[in-house]
DNA sequence: CTCGCCTTAAATGTCGACAGAATGGTTTCT
DNA sequence: AGAAACCATTCTGTCGACATTTAAGGCGAG
């Protein structure tokens, strides 16, 4: 099973390769930015809680500048809200704001699909067939959080086939304001396994060079694990992580110790 | 005929309503990357153009910090290139991305247009018609500059009638780039007429509630803008703006003077 | 005359400081 | 007791400064 500690360092890759992505920058704000961000992604920074300045420039021991350029960046991520004059705080999200999200990332995906279904060599098919066994693999395990995250590597093989950057960007910003509610999806009775089915159908749609199957298959998903999200919340009222999260934070103290 | 002051201020309006969205920030940054951010898009500062943070700080009587923070959000609308340790710069588009712009725009402008059918009003559509009135006044001027800004205008209404505002976030960052070469397109011989026959029958589309012929149509308007973008490259070997924009860069001195 | 090195000038990333605004707790008034 | 006003504390936005790195220009070699 897949540690928290383990989730939290897939995060902060994860968000390095979407934040620092167009130059390798080793540099201190981006470094802060990934750091923060996997917290807020791993749910060890709760929303709407207060992410001031001063405190983190404590905390990684730099001076506030570039921990405001780094939040700054979250903040075009989605991860964080900057109201002029007050404290950045972690972002909630609505219900609606989740669907919004889902929706327009359908959209976006499936023109990469489209796109990638023209350029798709059998190389690619052979990563993508890599990635769905430790899915299944993952799967088989029931282990919720590995399988989200080789779901999200699979993500982004399958956009960067598309050869699209600009909607790869978009997506993939869309994506981390999402990896907080996937695992709620993910977690519901079946979901694991139909994810598992619909990327491996998806998978033979992009053997069989088959575009219209591919877009449909992903449809299909992304609205499944909408509903998911909806089922969910109407159920709970909320779309906050359970309070699992406790051992989390721990990890976080003995971080901020070290 | 729209003055290029006349087009400046509206690009920096236009850019205030993209970037200080969120909270109506009155602030020093957001000033500094709207009106920086307008003589990009006008191409008073030219691709590939030196934006070094000093030069600008001394422009705006500021210290480096805002220019810098200004300059980050400008990097986010993909206005401008920041490598670390160098200077940021006017960024500057190859068709190839153009192109990926075009197509990603597409399917979110189509997504918006969808959900815009589902909720639009009577009221909406006498917005949009008005706007519509406007464009084919300026077209009948063959005032390209005009009517480019009205059908920013119409987009902006349009996609805030979809109430996706995740979608038309992307979206309008997505138009913001695209707004140099958009009046290239324009400009060729028949594209002002086709463009506002196009929105005529969009209005149309939204007046009869059909989703489809609205996605229809723009599909086709972005197609063709796009190839007529693909020619001007072809003939030109650029997509930077002409030498009529002398007459601009002549304003911006008398602006620095006073 | 051109190419490449080296020096000089200028710009970047980061810092600590300060005025003014927001936060949170306490006191006062009803 | 509850609400409102007040005050102290903390934080934000901005500034000027400094070390390090990059860009520019001059100088010499080929």
């Amino acid at each position: 099973m897949m540690t928290p500690e383990q989730s939290l360092a897939q995060a902060q890759t994860v968000i390095r390769g979407i934040i620092a992505s167009q130059h390798d920058r080793p540099s201190l704000v981006a470094q802060i930015a990934c750091e923060v961000g996997a917290e807020i992604v791993e749910g060890l920074i709760p929303p709407d809680h207060d992410l001031n300045t001063v405190e983190l420039a404590r905390r990684y021991d730099t001076s506030r500048t570039p921990v405001r350029e780094a939040l700054i960046l979250l903040e075009n991520e989605g991860l964080v809200d900057i109201a002029p004059r007050h404290r950045p705080r972690g972002r909630s999200f609505t219900f609606d704001e989740i669907s919004e999200i889902y929706r327009t990332r359908a959209v976006l995906y499936d023109l990469m699909a489209a796109e990638a279904t023209l350029r798709i060599v059998n190389e690619d098919i052979e990563v993508l067939a890599a990635i769905l066994e430790r899915m299944r693999d993952a799967c088989e395990r029931h282990d919720v959080v590995a399988y989200s995250w080789q779901s999200v590597a699979f993500h982004d093989n399958n956009t960067r086939m598309s050869g699209n950057n600009t909607a790869k960007r978009m997506h993939d910003s869309l994506l981390l304001r999402t990896l907080m509610v996937r695992r709620l999806a993910l977690a519901q009775p079946d979901r694991l396994e139909r994810s598992l089915e619909d990327h491996t159908q998806l998978l033979r749609a992009y053997e069989n060079r088959n575009p219209a199957l591919a877009s449909a298959i992903l449809g299909a998903n992304h609205k499944a694990s909408l509903v998911a999200i909806e089922a969910y919340f109407k159920r709970t009222g909320t779309l906050d992580l359970p309070e699992d999260v406790n051992g989390l934070a721990k990890a976080q103290l003995a971080r901020a110790g070290a």
